[in-house]
DNA sequence: CATCAATATGACTGCGTAGACATGACTGCG
DNA sequence: CGCAGTCATGTCTACGCAGTCATATTGATG
């Protein structure tokens, strides 16, 4: 039994060679129809066309990597979770990842796993990848994996040292600023913040945010409560918060930990807006529908994908060229039922649902999603 | 410029020669070293390692697929969502599949694109896979791609005609049923169903185990309302069946559904679960904290993950043993705040808070899950 | 001490493709 | 009509690794 009866049953998938004698040409030629290359006769192309068809013919990708030097595929590392926001991210990789014609690899990223982020970054170029996308980078230090590709960073600051490193994303210092703007304009006093675990980069450019807005309109600046984006975590968050009487407007870094948070001030008897105001994170797709409806800032998630990956792209294909900086995509602050002014000071013509602010980008509109539930 | 200058920087990738050259031995000894083949000396073992960690030598996966006809690596077929069900799937395989020692490459079938499952798969097998998993199949026909490496469906019934196909998942009929008949043995008359768009295998599993619920309990059956998995659609369904004064009991095909379902129903003035009970699929994170806490069953997905993927690598890795069935994972019933007795007829010690239910297959425990918001 | 098996290593080669270059057919133009 | 330029195709080969088989070294055994 020789080598060829690798694959499955014997009957070894066709070459191009096989292709190539079916249709009377050389190999050469069927590798030029393949890729498009310029110089072949429609007639040739026909016929090439045809005998692949025939014969089932399909490209072998790992020789094409070997011979050409490149994979055509992108490596992604994700942490391990099914977390809305990286999901999402993930899905919209993926999308412009096959709109450019590359193939996705994809390697997690366990949080708290040591090796970490270089292990995955390690794997990915063993794997074999033209470029490198860390979806949801969080801080672990130097990475001093030696990478030869250029890495897509989503939204934190080059954190290793290769050739090419770019960052794309929205820019979530902005979004949270809107979030907790849009609660001081309301007319509260000062704005907690539930965090998100702040190994997390954008966890901190949420902070930062937040921060910038408080700064912004001179509001002391409480102290923050760290959650670990669970909707559990912004529960017990909650019950501490319950009890200072003084919170009357908390952003929360994501939308799965303020569900968690109304349902603790809930438990404790303070009402979401009327005691208590509460801004999300994200826009998650129930974010309209739980009780109340909550107002959050959106995440352009696919938008961020889109960009990111073009940019990636055109470094992979066109090292030489500068690459265009992405255009920072809208901010959107969607206004729902989970904010009111603060219950003390009752403010004439109450400012809610309004999309009033305006900073120094554009804001999206504050669409009514889908069958809008009545407020109550 | 030779053709070495393939890689950035002119410093092409070290190769196994190098290594080899630098440690004194032959290039198949270092291959032998990579991939802890026996007969290797000890004292070799150690030079090669060191030769190749000073050189940064890393393999090239390209040229061992080639060579060896093997790519180490298992495809994935997803939908394009961020659906906490398939994003939990998904996630599960990585790591099950790093677990083995497969790398992962994903491809999206966006819903209703018409190239669908069978192009997803084709760009798999060009790519050069050893497995495939269809992680949410839906119907699209016979699939009509020849396939020659192994695939695992994940919940649906061998849909096209591969040499080895397996399924796996947890058994969602099971799973239906048991949360059609929690409501039963509440005292619900019957028990409307928010089924999950048809063309999923998934949804249609669901749609059947509720039908076997009615039946086992001589319950007529009532017509079913169609959503889209999502809490927009369950809003929609919800608005329709509020104003049927019948519907005292609703089983609907996920979470996020139930949740839209609730609101509409809230805004409807009909009280859940006083007016009427509703039981979700999935147990997504947030389903102890949404208002009322939700009632659900639970998926299993790191544990179906993990148990298919074992049953591929194992067809993979040993095409002549038979396949050892995968042991059907544990159905858990989490009973939250959203059920109750129907409200006409009260029954006495409320059947709320138990997980009675017992069937041909063992339950997990109704587990209290972080910390547990009280009801009300 | 010769013989054989187990161990350790190397030489050679093919995997299927695309890159470099050669070659032949044809075109247009001075 | 001859020569440069374009087009269309072919030949040869490297890509980097693992498979096959040969060979050298050991130790044990009768």
């Amino acid at each position: 039994m020789t080598r060829q009866t690798r694959r499955s049953e014997g009957s070894s998938m066709p070459r191009s060679v096989d292709v190539a004698r079916l249709a009377g040409v050389s190999q050469k030629t069927v590798s030029r129809v393949f890729n498009d290359e310029p110089y072949v006769s429609a007639d040739v192309r026909r016929r090439v066309l045809d005998a692949a068809e025939q014969l089932g013919y399909r490209r072998n990708n790992a020789a094409r990597a070997l011979a050409s030097g490149r994979t055509r595929s992108i490596g992604v590392v994700t942490l391990g979770t099914a977390l809305y926001g990286p999901a999402s991210l993930l899905m919209g990789i993926e999308r412009a990842a096959r709109d450019t014609g590359y193939a996705l690899r994809v390697v997690n990223t366990m949080e708290g796993d040591p090796a970490g982020i270089a292990g995955a970054v390690e794997s990915l170029l063993e794997q074999g990848v033209d470029g490198i996308v860390i979806s949801e980078p969080i801080d672990e230090g130097e990475i001093s994996v030696p990478v030869d590709v250029p890495v897509l960073s989503c939204g934190a600051p080059p954190a290793f040292s290769a050739p090419r490193v770019m960052t794309t994303g929205a820019d979530s210092i902005l979004l949270a600023r809107v979030a907790t703007e849009h609660l001081l304009d309301l007319g509260h006093a000062t704005v907690h913040h539930l965090a998100g675990p702040q190994r997390w980069y954008s966890a901190r450019d949420r902070l930062e945010g937040w921060r910038a807005a408080l700064a912004a309109h001179a509001g002391d600046e409480p102290p923050v409560v760290e959650g670990d984006w669970s909707a559990a975590s912004g529960y017990a968050a909650g019950r501490e918060l319950a009890v200072d009487g003084s919170v009357t407007a908390v952003f929360a870094a994501n939308d799965d930990m303020a569900i968690g948070l109304i349902r603790a001030l809930a438990d404790a008897g303070r009402r979401v807006p009327d005691d208590v105001s509460v801004v999300g994170f994200d826009d998650v797709p129930v974010a309209p529908y739980v009780t109340p409806p909550l107002t959050t800032v959106r995440q352009p998630f696919d938008a961020v994908a889109r960009e990111g990956l073009k940019l990636l792209v055109q470094v992979i294909e066109q090292p030489h060229l500068d690459p265009s900086p992405a255009s920072a995509p809208p901010v959107e602050l969607v206004v729902r039922a989970s904010t009111a002014p603060p219950p003390s000071r009752t403010i004439p013509g109450r400012g809610r649902r309004t999309t009033s602010r305006s900073d120094r980008d554009t804001h999206g509109p504050a669409t009514p999603d889908g069958p809008r539930p009545t407020d109550h």
